[in-house]
DNA sequence: ACCCAGGGTCATA
DNA sequence: TATGACCATGGG
C-alpha cells in the first residue's frame, strides 16, 4: 500500500530533487526557517543571509539580534527564528560542525537535534534526512492528512507512531531507504500543493484511484 | 477580508 | 496527555 502510493506520485510528478539548498548547512537552515511558513518566503530570508555573507554559523552566532532578525523578516516569526537559527548554529558550532556530527550514530544526533531549543521532531527530522542523509520517514502535517484520507491512519497518532510506522512499512536497504524517504516526503509535499487541495473527492488526483479502492473496501 | 503555509514553545488543567 | 495562545510574513 505504502509502495503503491509512492509509485503512483513518483509516476505522477517525477523526482522532486530535495532538498533545495547548496550545502548541508542551507539545508539545516531552511529546516528551521520554513517552520509554518510557505518555502517562497524562506528563499528570500535565505536570500538575505547570503547578501551578507552571513549564511555561515559563525556568523550568525555574531551578529546582533535586530540585524539577523532584520535579514530573517521575510520568512516570518523574525523574531523567533532569529533566536532558534542561533541556539542552532551555537550548539552546531560547539559540537564541532557538519563532518563531526556526521560521525554520530542517527538516533544520538536526533537526541542532540530535538534537546536544541527550536528544533522540534520535524525540523530535526529534516535535518537527519535531507543534510546528514539519515534514514528517518519525515512527519508533517499533509502525510497526516494524505494517508487519513486514505484510511491508513486516524491522523491523531503521536508523532513517533507515525514516523516507526512509514520506517517499519518501508524496509529496504539503508542507502535505499534514504533515497526512497526523501522522495516521498517531498513527493508528499508536492503533491498536497497541487491536486487534493481543492477536492476533497481527489477529482483529477493521481490517487483517486487508491481513495475509490479505499470506499469500496471501507463502510 | 480571510485562510493557509514544508512547527515549536510555553502556560495551564 | 492535551488543549490554547503566541509568534508574523506573503500569496491566493
Amino acid at each position: 500500500m505504502l509502495h503503491g502510493v509512492f509509485r503512483t506520485l513518483l509516476e505522477c510528478y517525477g523526482p522532486q530533487h530535495w532538498w533545495p539548498g547548496e550545502t548541508p548547512f542551507e539545508v539545516m537552515v531552511g529546516a528551521v526557517l520554513t517552520q509554518n511558513t510557505a518555502w517562497t518566503n524562506v528563499e528570500r530570508a535565505i536570500g538575505n543571509l547570503k547578501a551578507h555573507r552571513a549564511l555561515d554559523p559563525a556568523v550568525i552566532v555574531t551578529t546582533p539580534h535586530e540585524r539577523l532578525a532584520e535579514w530573517l523578516r521575510p520568512s516570518g516569526y523574525f523574531n523567533v527564528k532569529a533566536e532558534r537559527l542561533r541556539s542552532f548554529c551555537a550548539w552546531y558550532r560547539q559540537r564541532g560542525g557538519h563532518d563531526e556530527l556526521a560521525k554520530l550514530a542517527t538516533a544520538t544526533l536526533r537526541d542532540e537535534l530535538l534537546a536544541v531549543k527550536g528544533i522540534g521532531p520535524e525540523t530535526a527530522d529534516d535535518i537527519l534526512l535531507y543534510a546528514f542523509e539519515r534514514p528517518v520517514f519525515v512527519i508533517d502535517a499533509y502525510t497526516r492528512r494524505l494517508f487519513q484520507r486514505l484510511g491508513l491512519v486516524t491522523g491523531v497518532e503521536p508523532y513517533e507512531e507515525l514516523r516507526a510506522l512509514f520506517e517499519q512499512a518501508l524496509q529496504i536497504s539503508e542507502a535505499g531507504q534514504v533515497t526512497l524517504f526523501n522522495e516521498y516526503h517531498a513527493l508528499i509535499v508536492r503533491h498536497a500543493k497541487e491536486a487534493c487541495r481543492r477536492t476533497p473527492a481527489c477529482g483529477g488526483c493521481p490517487l483517486a484511484q487508491t481513495c475509490e479502492l479505499k470506499r469500496s473496501h471501507g463502510a
